[in-house]
DNA sequence: CTGAAAGCGCTTACAG
DNA sequence: CTGAAAGCGCTTACAG
């Protein structure tokens, strides 16, 4: 068991796989003139203790890790992250998972390099990068991670069993008995949340949900597309749809025209996350608004609280989400 | 004058300002136990040399700079390089002009770090960090550089004077005389083009341009609101305008929609850029594409080349831009 | 293929 | 304050 506290230098991998410094030396440089049987020893050495060469000050940089940079969404959370590691002083290496899927090694090449430590977006690492993160000392922040918030790492999310109970309060108060809701991928931990707050409020209203009016979509615009047809078709129509994000609302908006439904005289919408477009729509979009720059901040506030030293456990924290009324949503017809 | 071949050594450094290795290993790291005088000296001779540590492998790195994050056109500039980078196996540091003025060293930070190359977008570097990256051998490549496209740098741009002639040729075929436009600041090298486009197109169809129909904004949707109900005011007001970007299309559509016009039936509209809103307004926006993920691609291409140790000397590229007609023109009206 | 020896660039501990 | 000496982590050139 090696001494995991200080930083495995190359000697001590060295002595651990029973091989001289340079032969080390070779194997990290991807000479040829290593025999494979050492080389894999050596390199096996490596992995376990987490080798990272040398001792290097803190890099002044942090990586943000996206699933996808294209999306508004994205964007968002990539200004809010730039703009509160600067005023740290801190640079912001931008990565998406396609990128990391790209290199076999992307860790090897991120640790090599140093970072300081790390947000993950949505997609939490995997365990083995974890460890490894872990074992170089590189702390960890979640952001609106997809699994139950507390496994291990502090994240930073958005209240959203509240965000889908104000939602679903404010068509119920004006009136509407059959709210849908098209969620958000069904696995995911925020589209439970939102979807319980939904069915919360629909039971404070003596509404009993139904649950032909519950679906899911995969948070594009065709998937709300395609949702709000088949429950407009439905014998019995909803007269008012919950979206799980402004994507999915905008294509929503778009399966009540091409039906000649008027939105919000016919059919009410809301969405979730209010990014720039929502606002300039036709009806501009009623949503529930998520503050992705304050909890990208925050996000990096505790990462550099973590890099100083400081503890934060596994901490949770949850940023409320505000409902935003625009012209999307009205009383139902009759 | 030091052999410039070379990164020059701390060892280089001493010699050159007359003490041993260790003193200057103090002002490097900050110590307090140096004489104000000799760290003067010392202070003096790394920033002449261009001094960073030691040799480093290549980072894997590239730095994007952008003056300001927030706004669609910036995002679509971060996505296209974080993706055009992402396949090359390159990490993106994103860091914003507020970034770089927040500390005074900014550059030393990039230079400690290690950086394979840097993307400027719009904004110049000052001439004083030109020479130093230049001197730590660390390439530049400018992307839609405000001043003339050959300062000496590679750059990156769009055909600017076509796109202000194909949105003005356009206007002019639907049959509009006074057409009007609001450029984007004055002294921007890509606002002079655009403009001079859209005076050659007049010329070209035997109108004689007026003055008075010629306006400078500064990109802002407030700009492109004001500079709009100026222009609706005038005694012979336009029937059209060219906007300089979509941000200030979006101001004068909201200027014509509070003096009761219609657009495009009382006045026609075309933005530049086509950002992701446009297609969702209300009417929807004709509008200048211009391909700005292509050029971020291209920008970090020609940057790997110089990585590379390839010469692309001063070449200028520019890709072309595309009129994109959608609902906010329309023939004059009578 | 492997590693003892020399070397590089830098830092640390300490004598003056 | 300053720097000679020792040391650290790693790489290179080369003998076997």
């Amino acid at each position: 068991m090696p001494n995991s506290a200080a930083r495995p230098t190359l000697a001590a991998i060295a002595a651990e796989a029973g091989v001289s410094a340079p032969t080390v030396s070779k194997v990290l440089n991807g000479r040829f003139d290593v025999a494979e049987g050492t080389r894999l020893r050596v390199h096996d050495a490596l992995v376990r203790h987490g080798y990272t060469p040398r001792q290097t000050e803190p890099s002044g940089l942090i990586d943000l890790l996206v699933q996808d940079i294209r999306s508004s969404w994205a964007d968002t959370i990539v200004r809010g992250t730039v703009d509160a590691a600067a005023e740290l002083g801190l640079g912001v290496v931008v990565s998406t998972s396609r990128a990391r899927s790209a290199s076999e090694n992307w860790l090897d090449v991120v640790l090599r390099r140093g970072t300081d430590g790390v947000v993950a977006v949505v997609d939490p690492l995997r365990a083995v990068d974890r460890v490894r993160l872990a074992g170089c000392g590189v702390p960890v922040v979640l952001l609106d991670p997809l699994g139950e918030p507390d496994d291990g790492l502090p994240s930073v999310g958005v209240t959203n069993w509240q965000g889908g109970l104000i939602a679903t309060e404010h068509l119920v108060g004006l009136g509407h008995r059959r709210v849908a809701v098209i969620g958000g991928p069904e696995p995911f931990w925020s589209t439970r949340a939102r979807v319980e707050g939904y069915r919360a409020a629909l039971s404070a209203a003596g509404i009993t949900p139904d649950d032909a009016l519950v679906r899911y979509g995969n948070f594009s615009e065709s998937s709300g597309h395609e949702h709000a047809h088949a429950l407009l078709e439905l014998p019995q129509p909803p007269t008012a749809i919950f979206c799980g994000n402004d994507e999915q609302a905008m294509g929503a908006l778009k399966a009540a025209r091409e039906r000649g439904l008027r939105v919000p005289a016919d059919i009410s919408l809301v969405g979730f996350d209010d990014v720039p477009v929502a606002s300039w729509l036709s009806p501009a979009l009623t949503t529930v608004r998520q503050p992705l720059e304050s909890m990208a901040a925050e996000a990096v506030h505790l990462l550099a609280r973590l890099v100083g030293g400081g503890a934060v456990g596994t901490r949770r924290t949850e940023l409320s989400t505000e409902l935003v009324v625009r012209e999307s949503t009205a009383p139902p017809r009759r």
